[in-house]
DNA sequence: GGACAGGTGCGGT
DNA sequence: ACCGCACCTGTC
């Protein structure tokens, strides 16, 4: 029913890997191996045969951005490749992975929810969120609109199960309501990061997510357990979690964020198998 | 039953 | 600035 927006046919496109590296919350394996995609009011079906993603969506030009289709990750991936022999093996199993250009507002939202948290329950939560406070669409719920998120009793969050971090989305919510997003989205990336740390339930970790995945902010990278099981493990031990980001950023550069997701993907799908071979 | 989940806020140095 | 700790909740 849907109609074929676009194919794209690269062997730099995972349909699987990409949505199921943890940067996006909301989307769906069918039975048959698509893929249901929701991004804030906008749904998308892809389904992957061996190169070739095929995309069904009304909103095609904005999948298109959504899977950072413009960007050469052939290139991204050879440049990466050449800094760290780690890399180039965790790039020549990611390699499919792409980073998704997905909503500012929902990005926060969902990444402070992350916090503290494992990814089903992060899903669970913040579906939850969008049943009971999205406006409908003709393919399922809306995430939610800030007034909606603001109006919400704080209670509510914690009804659905985000626990003590209800206050954090309740607080941020209303903050959001009379803010400047076009003046956020404007900062270079240390300004923005700075800013986005002065909202309640956003650290360090919180704050690189939102800049990567929700405000195309390729030059972070996110320190979360996985990471720091990485940066122990093949680079050195015992540094806080602001100095393997630095250390990550100044070793990637531009890239850093891209990089970030392959070790992720790298260390959670290989990392035991590898460390184990080592030993 | 404690550790672990894609950490953060808070209070004490 | 830099620790150390508590923290909702589900799962292993």
């Amino acid at each position: 029913m849907l109609p074929l927006a676009f194919s794209y046919s690269s062997q730099y496109f995972s349909l699987r890997n990409t949505l199921e590296c943890g940067q996006i919350f909301r989307y769906k394996r069918l039975p048959d191996g698509s893929y249901a995609v929701f991004s804030q009011d906008k749904y998308a079906r892809a389904c992957q045969q061996q190169d070739t993603v095929d995309v069904y969506t009304l909103d095609g030009d904005y999948f298109w951005r959504f899977f950072d289709l413009d960007a050469d990750y052939g290139d991204k991936v050879r440049r990466i490749s050449a800094l760290s022999p780690i890399l180039a093996q965790a790039a020549s199993v990611g390699k499919g992975i792409r980073i998704l250009n997905q909503d500012t507002v929902e990005m926060i939202f969902s990444f402070i929810i992350s916090a503290n948290n494992n990814i089903k329950r992060i899903q669970l939560i913040i579906e939850r969120l969008c049943d009971r406070l999205g406006a409908d669409t003709p393919f399922g719920k809306a995430f939610p609109s800030v007034e909606a998120l603001a109006q919400a009793p704080v209670q509510l969050f914690a009804e659905l199960g985000a626990g003590y971090r209800d206050a954090y989305l309740s607080a941020t919510a209303k903050r959001l309501l009379d803010y400047d997003l076009d003046a956020l989205l404007a900062m270079d990336t240390p300004s923005a990061r700075k800013e986005l740390l002065t909202f309640l339930g956003v650290g360090p970790k919180v704050a690189d997510c939102i800049l990567l995945f929700g405000m195309g902010r390729g030059d972070v990278f996110p320190v979360d357990t996985w990471l720091k099981k990485v940066y122990h493990a093949y680079f050195e031990q015992g540094h806080r979690d602001s100095d393997i980001s630095t250390f990550f950023c100044n070793l990637f550069g531009q890239d850093a964020g891209l990089c970030q997701q392959y070790l992720f993907y790298f260390q959670r799908n290989y990392g035991q198998t590898v460390q184990n071979a080592v030993k």
